[in-house]
RNA sequence: GCGGACGUGGCGGAAUUGGCAGACGCGUCGGACUUAGAAUCCGAUGGGAAACCUUGCAAGUUCAAAUCUUGUCGUCCGCACCA
C-alpha cells in the first residue's frame, strides 16, 4: 500500500465531507467533547510529545464517535508568550511573524497527522478577535471585584525581567529559564483566586482526575485550621498571630513578627532602632539569596517592646525573625520553644524560656514535643487532649474577645501583569485624576502595537511607545497613560476551552447557551506540569464566570488524563545537548502517520511514557503490513459455507468476541498498549482459521471486517482504505463500533488450574460454570489427583468459578 | 525534613483487582523458502540437570499474595521555616 498517496486520499475526503466537524445540529446524540491541551507554537516542527498527546487522543475521539457519540474535537495555538519574544531579541524577527509562520507549519503538520480536528473552531490566542474577550475577562473580574491592584513583594525573574506568579517559581527558580527569582516590592494586578480557595478545593473530590494532580492542587491550596489569637502591646498596638496549636497558648515565651511586617518599625524603641534596621535590611537581602531552607541558621532581632499573652496577662518580648514568611496567616506567630522545633532553635539561640506545656500521654517528654498530647501548666484547660483542648481554648478567646477559630490557606491570589511585550496588554487607564480606570468594553480590544523596540530594559516595553500610551481618561476626558503591562499568558489559556465552543462570537466571549450545551470538557488530555497552573486557573475561572452569570457548570474538566514522557532512546529525557532526539518526521515519512501512532500506542503504557526503540517501530510496520495481506486475501474469497459452525468457527467467534469486549474497555481506559495487544490476538486467531481447508468464509469475512473497524480509531487512513478495498461505500467512521455477542463469549467448559495444598497439580477442562460439588467430585477424579490422594483425606475444597480448584488433603 | 508514586524475564510491558505470574510485542535460538542475504512463514524461549526457585529485600495475614499489612533498600516526583 503507498501509504503516502493513502493518507493524502482520505485526508483530503475527510476535509470535503466536513467528516471531522462537530456536527451542531444533531440533538438524538449524545456530545462529548475531547481535548488536548493546545500547543505553543514553538520552533518549526511537531515533537515525539506533540504527536504522543495528540495521536492516542484522537484514536480515543474516534473511537467515542464510532460508538455514537457525537464528538468536538478542537484544536489551537497558545499563541503569546515569552520565548517568540526572546527568539526576537535574539534574531530580531517580529514574534507576531515568527509565531503565524510557526503556526501555519504547525497546522501543516497537524493535518498531516490525520487527527479528526474541527479546524472551524481554530483558535490563535494571539489574534484580535480572541485577546479582545481576554481583555474582557480581565475587566468582567475588575468589575466583580477579583481582579485588583496592590504593592506587594513579588517575585522578580531577572533573566525574563517581568514578575511571576507564584505557582511559576519552582523551587526559587524561574520556571521557564531556571534563573534565581528575585523578590521585589512592586504594584501589581492580581486575581483574587484565593475568595475560591474552599471550593477549589472540594471541587476535587467530585473529579474524575489522576490522584496525585488532585494532590498537587491539594498541597498548592493547603488548608489550614487554627486560630487566631490577639497580642495586645504596651503602645496599644494589637499582633494577631496564627497558630494551629493555640493549645500551647500558656507555653508562649515571645512573639515573632516577619520583617516585613507593617508594625515591625513602629513596635521598635528609640534603643533598638538602629540594630532593627539593620536586621530588617537583611532579611530583604536573605530572602534574595534564599529562604527556601529549613535548616539554615535562625537569626532574628529584639524590638524592644512587649506584649500581653490574653489568658495568662504575661510580658511577652517582640521579636523580628525572617523564619515567619509576611505572606501567610497574619505575618506573626506567637513562639512556643516547648513544642515547635524552629521556636526551640531560635529559643536556644537567643537564651528564651522554654516553657512546657504539653505533656505526651506515654510519659515520655522530651523537648521540643511537637506531638499532640495532655495540656498542663494552663490552669483551667489543665488535662485536656489535643483537638479537645484547642476548642476550649479557642473559645475561651472567643469570649474574651481575644481570638477564635480560623482557617488559613497557603494559595495566593495569582499575579497576572507582566513586563513583556508579546500578550494581551492589560486593558486599563491610569488617570492624575481618576486613578486606575477600566478601559470601557465597547473600545476593545486594547490593540498591541506592532512597532514596538522589545530589549529588555527592566520596565515593560509598550511602556516606551508614545502612541500606545499616550491616552485619554474615559471617566474625565484628561490626559492619561495605558497600563504598559501584558497578562500573563495563562491567562488566555484559562478560558480557551469556553470559546471553542462559539470561536466566531464577534458580540461576546461566548453564547451562554452554546457554552452550556457543549461544557464542560469530557475528557482532557495533556501534561501533568500545569498541575498547579493552567489547571487551577481555569478552574478559577470558570467558577468565577459562573458567579458573574455567564455558565452554569461548576468545573471546566470532568476527566483529567497526563500522558507521560516519551524519552531518547538512552532512557534520557530528549534533548539536543543529549543528542537523543527522535524526530517523527522520518518515521512518519518512511512508515507514515497511522504507524508511528500505532506503535506510540503499542510501545508504552500511555500514562508512563518511556525510551524511544526503533525496533519496536518496526514490529508495528510488520504488523500493519499483515493486516493489509490478511484483508487482500480474504476479500477474494467466495462467500460460502454460511451456515458452518463446528468447534473451529467457535475458537474464531470467542476470539473475535473476546477482542470486541477488551478494546472496548481499554479504549476508554486509555489503555491502547493492551487494546493493540487483543487486536494484535484476534488477527492471529484470523490466521489460524484461515489455515483450515474448510472453512465458513462469510463468517471469516464478517470477523475481519469486525477486525477493521476495531483498529480504525488507531490506523485511520489505513482502515478506512482497507474499508473501502472490502467493498464499502461509507467511511469507516460512520459506522458503529463492533459491539460484542455475549453468547460468542460463553463456553461450556474452561481450563481449571487444579491444586492440590495451593500447589498446581495439573489442569484441566472442567464445566465452566459447575457448582463446587460438581467441580470437586471432577477434580477428585482426575487421575492427577487420584494419585496423591492416597492415604489422604479431603479437608476442604476451594473453588473459583472458571478458574481454579483447590484442595486441601491431609 | 514532610508527602506521594513506583520497583515484574535480556528489553517495552500484561495480569479480570487476592485466584494458573510473565498476555501482546521486541530480541534471541532452531527450522522452512533461497546459490546467498534481505523479506516472509513455522516452532521454541523466566531461571535451573532436576527436586524446585522466581514479581527489589525481610517478615506477616490467607487455602491462595506482584496485588493486603509492617519493616527495609532503591528510583522518580511534588512541597519545602505555611506556625
Amino acid at each position: 500500500m503507498d501509504v503516502k498517496a493513502v493518507e493524502q486520499k482520505w485526508q483530503a475526503r475527510w476535509e470535503k465531507s466536513k467528516l471531522n466537524q462537530f456536527d451542531k445540529k444533531a440533538t438524538s446524540k449524545p456530545k462529548h467533547y475531547v481535548l488536548e491541551m493546545f500547543s505553543y507554537p514553538s520552533g518549526a516542527k511537531l515533537h515525539v510529545g506533540h504527536w504522543y498527546n495528540y495521536g492516542p487522543t484522537d484514536s480515543y475521539a474516534r473511537f467515542k464517535r464510532m460508538q455514537g457519540y457525537n464528538v468536538f474535537q478542537p484544536m489551537g495555538f497558545d499563541a503569546f508568550g515569552l520565548p517568540a519574544e526572546n527568539y526576537a531579541i535574539k534574531t530580531g524577527v517580529h514574534p507576531k511573524d515568527s509565531t503565524e509562520k510557526n503556526i501555519e507549519t504547525m497546522e501543516a503538520q497537524l493535518k498531516a497527522m490525520g487527527a479528526m480536528f474541527d479546524w472551524s473552531a481554530e483558535i490563535k490566542t494571539c489574534e484580535e478577535e480572541y485577546y479582545k474577550w481576554t481583555q474582557w475577562m480581565f475587566l468582567a473580574l475588575y468589575k466583580k471585584g477579583l481582579a485588583y491592584r496592590k504593592e506587594a513583594p513579588v517575585n522578580w525573574c531577572p533573566s525574563c525581567q517581568t514578575v511571576l506568579a507564584n505557582e511559576q517559581v519552582e523551587g526559587g527558580v524561574c520556571e521557564r529559564c531556571g534563573t534565581q527569582v528575585t523578590r521585589k516590592n512592586l504594584t501589581q494586578w492580581f486575581f483574587k483566586i484565593t475568595d475560591y480557595a474552599e471550593e477549589l478545593l472540594k471541587g476535587l473530590d467530585e473529579l474524575d482526575w489522576p490522584e496525585k494532580t488532585k494532590n498537587m492542587q491539594r498541597n498548592w491550596i493547603s488548608k489550614s485550621t487554627g486560630c487566631e489569637i490577639e497580642f495586645e502591646c504596651e503602645n496599644g498596638e494589637k499582633i494577631r498571630v496564627f497558630t494551629t496549636r493555640c493549645d500551647t497558648v500558656f507555653g508562649v515565651s515571645y512573639v515573632v513578627l516577619a520583617p516585613e511586617h507593617p508594625l515591625a518599625l513602629s513596635l521598635t524603641t528609640a534603643e533598638h532602632i538602629e540594630e532593627v534596621k539593620k536586621y530588617i535590611e537583611y532579611a530583604a537581602k536573605a530572602n534574595e539569596i534564599d529562604r527556601l531552607s529549613s535548616t539554615r541558621e535562625k537569626t532574628g532581632v529584639f524590638t524592644g517592646s512587649y506584649c500581653t499573652n490574653p489568658v495568662n496577662g504575661k510580658k511577652i518580648p517582640i521579636y523580628l525573625a525572617d523564619y515567619v514568611l509576611a505572606s501567610y496567616g497574619t505575618g506573626a506567630v506567637m513562639a512556643v520553644p516547648a513544642h515547635d522545633e524552629r521556636d526551640y532553635a531560635f529559643a536556644s539561640k537567643y537564651q528564651l524560656p522554654i516553657v512546657k506545656v504539653i505533656e505526651s500521654q506515654n510519659g515520655d517528654t522530651k523537648l521540643p514535643y511537637c506531638e499532640d498530647g495532655i495540656v498542663v501548666s494552663s490552669i483551667d484547660f489543665d488535662g485536656l487532649v489535643g483537638e479537645e483542648a484547642r476548642n476550649a481554648v479557642a473559645s475561651h478567646l472567643a469570649k474574651i474577645g481575644k481570638g477564635g477559630k480560623k482557617v488559613n490557606y497557603r494559595l495566593r491570589d495569582w499575579l497576572v501583569s507582566r513586563q513583556r511585550y508579546w500578550g494581551a496588554p492589560i486593558p486599563v487607564i491610569h488617570c492624575p485624576k481618576c486613578g486606575a480606570v477600566p478601559v470601557p468594553e465597547a473600545d476593545l480590544p486594547v490593540k498591541l502595537p506592532y512597532d514596538v523596540e522589545f530589549k529588555p530594559n527592566g520596565s515593560s516595553p509598550l511602556a516606551n511607545h508614545e502612541k500606545f500610551m499616550h491616552t485619554t481618561c474615559p471617566v474625565c476626558g484628561g490626559e492619561a497613560q495605558r497600563d504598559p503591562d501584558t497578562l500573563d499568558t495563562f491567562v488566555c489559556s484559562s478560558w480557551y476551552y469556553l470559546r471553542y465552543a462559539d470561536p466566531h462570537n464577534a458580540a461576546a466571549p461566548f453564547s451562554k447557551e452554546k457554552v452550556n450545551k457543549l461544557l464542560p470538557v469530557d475528557t482532557y488530555v495533556g501534561g501533568a506540569e500545569h498541575a498547579c497552573m493552567h489547571l487551577l486557573y481555569a478552574r478559577f475561572l470558570t467558577k468565577a464566570l459562573r458567579d458573574m452569570g455567564y455558565l452554569d457548570f461548576n468545573e471546566p474538566f470532568l476527566r483529567l488524563v497526563h500522558q507521560g514522557v516519551i524519552l531518547g532512546p538512552d532512557g534520557n529525557r530528549m534533548s539536543k545537548s543529549h543528542g537523543n532526539v527522535v524526530s517523527p518526521d522520518e518515521y512518519v515519512e518512511k512508515y507514515g502517520s497511522d504507524a508511528f501512532r500505532l506503535y506510540l500506542m503499542f510501545g508504552f503504557s500511555y500514562t508512563e511514557g518511556g525510551p524511544w526503540n526503533d525496533d519496536g517501530m518496526k514490529a508495528i510496520s510488520k504488523f500493519l503490513d499483515r493486516v493489509e495481506k490478511t484483508v487482500l486475501k480474504i476479500k477474494e474469497y467466495k462467500t460460502e459455507n454460511g451456515s458452518l459452525y463446528g468447534a473451529n468457527e467457535k475458537a474464531l467467534d470467542y476470539a473475535r468476541n473476546y477482542a470486541i469486549s477488551k478494546v472496548a474497555r481499554d479504549m476508554e481506559t486509555f489503555s491502547f498498549n493492551t487494546a493493540i495487544a487483543r487486536m494484535m490476538e484476534l488477527l492471529n486467531a484470523i490466521g489460524k482459521y484461515d489455515a483450515f481447508a474448510e472453512k465458513n468464509t462469510s463468517f471469516l469475512k464478517d470477523t475481519v471486517k469486525d477486525f477493521v473497524l476495531l483498529l480504525a480509531p488507531c490506523a485511520p487512513h489505513i482502515c478506512e482504505e482497507l474499508w473501502e478495498i472490502l467493498g464499502e461505500k461509507n467511511s469507516v467512521f460512520l459506522q458503529n463500533f463492533p459491539k460484542e455477542n455475549p453468547d460468542a463469549l460463553v463456553l461450556d467448559e474452561k481450563e481449571y488450574a487444579v491444586q492440590m495444598n495451593s500447589k498446581i497439580v495439573c489442569k484441566a477442562m472442567l464445566p465452566a460454570n459447575g457448582s463446587q460439588d460438581e467441580i470437586q467430585s471432577l477434580a477428585l477424579a482426575l487421575p492427577e489427583v487420584q494419585e496423591r490422594m492416597e492415604g489422604k483425606s479431603l479437608k476442604k475444597c476451594i473453588v473459583v468459578t472458571g478458574r481454579l480448584v483447590n484442595l486441601i488433603v491431609g
